[in-house]
Parts: C-alpha cells; structure tokens; sequence
DNA sequence: CCTAGTCGAGACGCAACCGTTCCGTCTCGG
DNA sequence: CCGAGACGGAACGGTTGCGTCTCGACTAGG
C-alpha cells in the first residue's frame, strides 16, 4: 500500500517545508522529521528531491477550476482574473510559486513541468476565454492569442505575486476594462 | 583601502555564482573561492550573505538608465518596453532576479532592498512616461497610475523572465499598441 | 627601513544533510 | 497463524558550509 496516509503526510510536509524555507534549502531530512516519518519512507517513492517536486507540480495543477462562459467578453476576463487572482493569494502558493519558478532556471525538469502543469492549465483557461469571443464577434478572427495570454496573466503575476499587493477586487474590474480594450486593439 | 579590486572580485563571484546554483544554494565559501580570496576578506567586508545581497541590489540599480521623451505616448511605451526587456534578457539578471524575488519571501530584508532599488526605479521611469502622457493630453488626467504600470511591467516580467520567451522585437510593437489602448480605456 | 594593515590560504570545531543500511515493531493478506 | 513488507527510528561514513582564527607574505605610508 505505497498510495496511503505516509505518502500524503510526506506531500503535505514537502509542501509546508518548500513554503518556509524555499527549494533550495529544503532538506528531506526536515520533511522526513515534520511527517513524521523516516527518511527511508521517501526514498521509497521518489528517488530525489527534484522529483518529489515534479509529483507535487502534477498534483496541485489538477485542482484547476474551469472558467463559466458569462456571455461576454468582459464578464469572461473578470471572472478569469478573480479565480486566476484568488488562486495566486493561496497562502501556500504565494509563497512556493516564485520559489519554483526561481528553481526551474536551475532544474530543466522542474521548467518544464511548470510550463506544462501550472502555464498549460491557465493557459488553456485563458484561450477557451479569448476563443468564445471570437465566436461572438467581440474579437477580430486575427486576434493575438499569444500576446491575449500575456495581458491576461502578466498583470496579475506580477501585481499579487511579485509585489505581494494586498487584495482588491475593485482594482480587478478597472484592470479587466483595461484588459479588454488591449484586447480589441 | 577596502573599496578596491578584491571587493570588486568578490561581488563579481557572487552575482555569478547567485547566477549559477541561486541564492538558497550560494555558500560564501563557493564565493572566496571563485573571487580568488579568503573568506576573511568578505567577512572583514559584510556580515552576512543576505547583506552582501542587498549590497549588490544597490549597486545593480544604478544602472538604470533614463527613458527618453519621444513625443508621443506611444513612442514613450515602446521606448520603455524596450529598455526594460532587454534589461530583463541580460544574461545574469534573468538568472538571477527571479531569484532574488523569491528570496524575498523568506528575508524582508531582501524584498525591502528589491522594492526600493528595482521596483523604485523602474517605476520612476514608467511614472514620468504617463505623466508626460498626461500634460500632452494623449491621456486622462484622472488616469489609474497604479494600474498602468502594471500593465506596463506585468506582461514583459510574464513573457521575459517567467515563460523565458526569446525576444522578438515585432512583439514588443503590438504589445506597445495594446498597452497605449489599455491605458487609455 | 619599519610597522600597521590587508592579503590568500587554510585549519579549526561544529552542525546540517546526504543517501544507505539496519534495527525491532506492527499490520496485513493468504 | 505465519511470513512478507512497510513502518519509525537511528546510525552509518562522507560532504559541505558555517564563522573564527592564525599563519607568513606583500605593500603601504611615514
């Protein structure tokens, strides 16, 4: 029975201890300690540190939330940046998020797993969002997807995570009417 | 004589050895070694590796360089999008500044210093460029300022320095045009 | 030419982790 | 009821980094 309560004693722990002290000073020593475990217990299921934190990737990305079709273009945006906002202010996210992408520059593995997990499932998110607009004809059939995904998520990555600004959701409803004008330029 | 050429070597092998294994991972003994020095000669210097990299934070900082009136708002943002990526792509800075961000969850310190000296600088710079926008009537007076330089540096930090995006110059001008639109609205 | 101060080098004792190995215990499925 | 196997725990030898300290060499200014 390797899928049981040790195993996810060991994840919550890996967690907890990347939130405090970050990756690179993580010891599964202190992961092993703060489970309750031994370390012997890890070992038996993931070969590295490195790999114990490509699982977690994995597993955090699938609580994504879809985002309801509100029936237009604004509504979508607002609705995308709360739930993206909201996910970025977990207090165990804010905290790991910057870590992970600051160790991906060091550990291939790790990038590619973030591009995969974290960027696909918002990205996926974001064009489904830019697509029905398209559909309705609120956007030009030649609209930049990729430069959409970059107005969509760069503002909040870098207002909620980077500068650690404090909650507003005011500020999200001005930010997504400047978001849409961007848009359909 | 303590501001000399070992000084210099030894901020030289930190900011390349932070480059290398981040800074959770970067030993002052890593440093000596690399800088040619004894470890005496960064302990006689600073008392701590968080102090050497708050130090080193200042000194980057002065490097910013002045963003220049082009006439238009338009002009202006590319002008800015422009500088500020390529500041991004400098080899050492985007190994390291993600870095440094996430240190600053762990070392207020850090996130102070990070605040002040990057975030300080940077903003000085899209501040003056909105303000010009403003006295030449291209925008609003009552136009959101916070929100615009989220807008201005959010989706460069997003392309640039988290997805690594390679750079692309055409790019930069339709963002230029989605921003201006943004900032308008 | 002397002396004060910095220099590189490296040893010091101490602590944390590494990844592995071995305990004795406990819990299952057969 | 027994054997397989995972369990927590502890120890293993080895490595790394800490911050301090002591060398003898070099280089100033006086």
């Amino acid at each position: 029975m390797l899928q049981g309560a040790v195993t996810d004693a060991i994840r919550t722990a890996f967690l907890e201890e990347l939130a405090e002290v970050g990756y690179g000073r993580l010891s599964l020593e202190a992961v092993a300690r703060r489970a309750g475990s031994g370390k012997a217990a890890i070992y038996r299921r993931w070969p590295s540190k490195e790999a114990v934190t490509i699982d977690l990737i994995a597993q955090v990305s699938f609580a994504a939330t879809d985002t309801p079709d509100t029936g237009t273009l604004r509504g979508d945006v607002l609705a995308f940046l709360t739930a993206v906002d909201a996910a970025l202010r977990h207090p165990l996210v804010s905290r790991i998020l910057p870590d992970l992408f600051a160790a991906g520059i060091h550990h291939p593995d790790i990038a590619d797993s973030l591009r995969d997990r974290v960027g696909g499932a918002g990205r996926e998110k974001a064009v489904s969002v830019l697509r029905r607009a398209v559909e309705r004809g609120e956007l030009a059939p030649d609209t930049d997807f990729e430069l959409g995904l970059d107005l969509l998520a760069g503002p909040l990555y870098w207002n909620t995570t980077v500068r650690q600004a404090p909650a507003d959701p005011a500020r999200l409803q001005r930010l997504a009417d400047k978001v849409v004008a961007a848009l359909a330029a």
